[in-house]
DNA sequence: CTCCGTGCAAAAGGTTTGCACTGGT
DNA sequence: ACCAGTGCAAACCTTTTGCACGGAG
């Protein structure tokens, strides 16, 4: 079971290792190691918590270097942020039901609402512990405004 | 369409009045406005953006003000944080299509992976602008460890 | 050998807290 | 009059940036 879980560590890291390679980016310690702490948790920690983990192994690590890294390793798409918009809450007057449309670039939000949508079968009372009683969808994708910039960018 | 626009807004407002004064709280200006520069938005404004809305009409209020007003109401039910988690960026080395049960209190987080939510219908392409690829279903209520902090209280 | 990645320190947001004062009820 | 709400300033936490050094390709 464990074996299981560290083969696939193993196994990502490898294949993150051979994506570097491909596109002549270095791969240093703390990539490995930033990037195996990450696998190894199932939990969906923060940058800082991930710091906290990392120096264990790399007692003389720099909290930009995690932060780097981290934000580095979304941009190859081997791992993701929970939510993509930017760092300060946001707030919606709108209390009923319903969805957003999620900008990876900006963190533009558009609401989206679809009847269809309303009543999708919820995870039952006491799934994992957690007492559900609602949910709502992230769509994401690129805005109309930075898909335009992306273009001009080349 | 304006006018119902703002009669909407004013019901939402008369009726937070009447909360209030169901439980005892103050109805105070800052909070009337408050609400009603959030309700008045289309997007999913920051609590500095609305700071900044909200001085026009009260150009002394304070910026503590508002985030504490703004937590208040999310309190009350009055209004919603777009997402419930902390104000810490969390990475996920999950990069295949799953979703989340998040706590409201805690924001702890759990994965919820179930075939049957995993081809819902998507917006189509150029929906409001946006390229929609991906999507991620939150699944809201309280986690096991908060449930039974909150019963030991009351 | 050349760059990019790293570490450090400082700055830049975003949010919270303690305290004295003001204003709703 | 009482208590909760507010304003201010300072603290706090998270993230970003500039610069000099060191290690990977």
């Amino acid at each position: 079971m464990q074996n299981k879980q560290d083969e696939k560590v193993k196994d990502r890291i490898s294949r993150f290792e051979s994506l570097c390679r491909e596109k002549g980016i270095p791969v240093t310690v703390q990539r490995r190691v930033i990037l195996q702490t990450l696998l190894q948790r199932q939990d969906h920690p923060t940058a800082d918590q991930i710091f906290e983990d990392v120096r264990k192994q790399i007692p003389d690590i720099s909290r930009t270097t995690v932060y780097r890294v981290l934000e580095a390793l979304v941009g190859l798409a081997v791992i993701r942020r929970v939510h993509s918009m930017g760092n300060a809450v946001r707030y919606d007057g709108n209390i009923h039901r319903h969805h957003h449309l999620v900008c990876r670039e900006c963190g533009r939000m558009a609401d989206w609402e679809s009847p269809e949508l309303n009543n999708l079968p919820m995870p039952k009372r006491k799934a994992l512990g957690f007492h559900i009683d609602d949910y709502t969808i992230q769509f994401m994708g690129i805005c109309a405004e930075c898909r335009r910039q992306l273009e001009h960018e080349g």
